[in-house]
DNA sequence: CAGAATACCTGCGGGC
DNA sequence: TGCCCGCAGGTATTCT
């Protein structure tokens, strides 16, 4: 269920690991993600130098010698950095293994995620190339939105959960970020001010600067963690609290849905 | 073209 | 205890 803050705080913690290192081994124990494994994908991976590690949307970019590779954690993915006395489990689907023993496990129980080889042209890679910008990239604001809205008659909810709009916005952070910023999740991107807009850019690089934050608090764990970067632990004001009061003013929380998705909101403070 | 619905997959909790 | 059902979540693809 990584949104992009897990996905940041899995990056910052593999990076230290396996950053400068060169592809020993790979193994793939199943080739059949949300898409198939390119089948000689091991072949080519052999002893190429990982140089870095970046993320676009919740994409993992691996920059290898001969061009890039994606990783994408899916809904259930993760990947932790392991050694060879590790067991495998039932839904470990690949190992990428450097020197010192460093092993890059991925682990997938819904095989939502995605390995794909992309190779120097990996910015054209039709997964990539129609994004729309980061939450914390300067082109996103509310001046920028507002304007995209103005040819759009979708719920305000189901406008900044389109990656086309802007990246790294899901389900729980949508909710939480249209509670803060006191705007009801139903209302048509049209009838929204610009300085509205504003405030929900805002809103929504605050929560997803917070949940960064705590989760760079599980980092030095990464090794043997088990991969809780403490999502639900976190202080969640609407996502998972249908039915039970608003913190703000004690009125009943509703559930709706949106788009097929269920959404969480106050219908006194969220207007 | 925009928007809505559907598909992919597994584990879990609830109801019976 | 066991079974069936609905739901969760990211996003590409298909349908209207």
């Amino acid at each position: 269920m990584p949104e992009l803050p897990e996905v940041e705080t899995v990056l910052q913690g593999l990076k230290p690991h396996i950053e400068g290192k060169t592809i020993s081994k790979v193994t793939i124990r199943r080739y059949d993600l949300r898409w198939p494994i390119f089948k000689n994908i091991s072949q080519k991976l052999m002893g190429q130098k990982l140089h870095k590690i970046t993320r676009r949307a919740k994409y993992l970019i691996l920059h290898f010698d001969q061009g890039a590779a994606l990783l994408h954690l899916g809904m259930s993915g993760q990947v932790r950095i392991v050694n060879k006395t590790q067991p495998i489990n039932k839904h470990d689907h690949f190992d990428l293994e450097f020197d010192a023993n460093k092993i890059l496990r991925f682990t997938d129980p819904r095989r939502f995620g995605a390995f794909l080889w992309a190779g120097i042209h990996y910015k054209d890679h039709p997964l990539l190339i129609s994004l729309g910008p980061e939450p914390f990239d300067k082109k996103f604001s509310g001046e920028y939105l507002w304007h995209l809205a103005q040819s759009r008659s979708v719920s305000i909810k189901s406008f900044i959960m389109d990656n086309k709009i802007v990246v790294g916005i899901g389900n729980i952070y949508a909710a939480e970020s249209l509670f803060l910023s006191k705007i009801n999740p139903k209302l048509s991107v049209r009838k929204l001010t610009q300085d509205r807009f504003s405030s929900l850019v805002i809103a929504i690089r605050f929560i997803l600067r917070k949940a960064i934050k705590r989760g760079g608090t599980t980092l030095k764990d990464f090794i043997n963690s088990e991969g809780n970067p403490g999502y639900f632990s976190q202080h969640l004001n609407v996502y998972g609290r249908a039915g039970l009061s608003c913190y703000q003013c004690s009125h009943i929380l509703q559930m709706i849905h949106i788009g097929q998705r269920s959404t969480v909101y106050c219908e006194k403070c969220q207007i």
